[in-house]
DNA sequence: CAGTATCCTCGCAGATACTG
DNA sequence: CAGTATCTGCGAGGATACTG
């Protein structure tokens, strides 16, 4: 049986609990570039009303989005992202950036990061030393932190 | 019907496709943390046979991981990350990121970047300016590339 | 417009047994 | 040890109709 992603003492895969879904991700991508409305999550989408509902209600209880009532006359409901789920930028930033460099190839970007005061594009995410300078990848590496379980440590040692 | 995510002219979705499953994320955690036999991710994280097996095949045949024969007598298979899997790890670091902030609470990470050489911690992920000062999430904004769709782009000008 | 409420289907994932 | 082969279920996701 599989536990619930939830159960790990892991923060990615907590992460994973709250956004792990198939969907959720390119809501997420819409939300950024300005999608606040259901019928517009929809249509882009091309996903079922009922799944969206769903979607949209775990990212609200997770705290990710909110929705408000923006009706100036009626109602009419907005999904904004809230600051934790703005901070997703930086995952939804990273797979773009893979995706752009690995799968796609580069120019081709849908999304761009910016500077909200200039309008300037912002350089995409990257591991750095303390000191600042960007690492390459192949110049990382990864051990097992504070909260790492005896299991963990121990297939570590092994390598 | 939902579209393949290949389909969708966004890399975001492109990168989805490869590693969108729920177990393959945490497969390349445990990769990253030296992991690299077939019965070690088994009893990591609980998989089922057949499952691990689809999901690493999947891995190989998107060029994320590579099985090579590490057999000293007899055969022993490895599974180990290529430079195009490796690059990932920005992408589990920001995921890892956020869990500890939004989900799980500081110093408890079970996975931390390392310089290679020195073995010390490295700063995780940011979204920078170009001069390299990093940018509170808050301040950052996002706009259409290159390789947006007319519909984003008339999404985005209606915000 | 923004959802509920049903029904249905397909495929992911689990369990188990077997193999070189 | 590292899988393949088979069977089974269950639930995510889709289609459609209905509502305030």
């Amino acid at each position: 049986m599989r536990r619930s992603l939830g159960d790990w003492n892991c923060s990615v895969a907590r992460t994973l609990e709250v956004l792990g879904d198939g969907w959720t991700m390119l809501i997420l991508r819409d939300a950024f570039l300005g999608t606040r409305r259901f019928a517009d999550f929809e249509a882009a989408l091309g996903i079922s009303k009922n799944i969206l509902t769903k979607r949209l209600q775990h990212l609200v209880d997770h705290g990710v989005m909110e929705k408000v009532d923006a009706g100036v006359h009626g109602t009419r409901f907005e999904y904004l992202l809230t600051r934790k789920g703005k901070d997703l930028l930086t995952v939804v930033t990273a797979l773009r950036q893979w995706g752009d460099r690995w799968e796609f190839g580069p120019g081709n970007e849908p999304i761009l990061v910016v500077d909200q005061a200039t309008g300037d594009p912002i350089e995409p995410v990257r591991i750095r030393r303390v000191d600042g300078t960007p690492v390459p990848s192949r110049d990382l590496g990864v051990r097992p932190g504070p909260g790492a379980s005896e299991d963990t440590l121990r297939r570590f040692q092994e390598r």
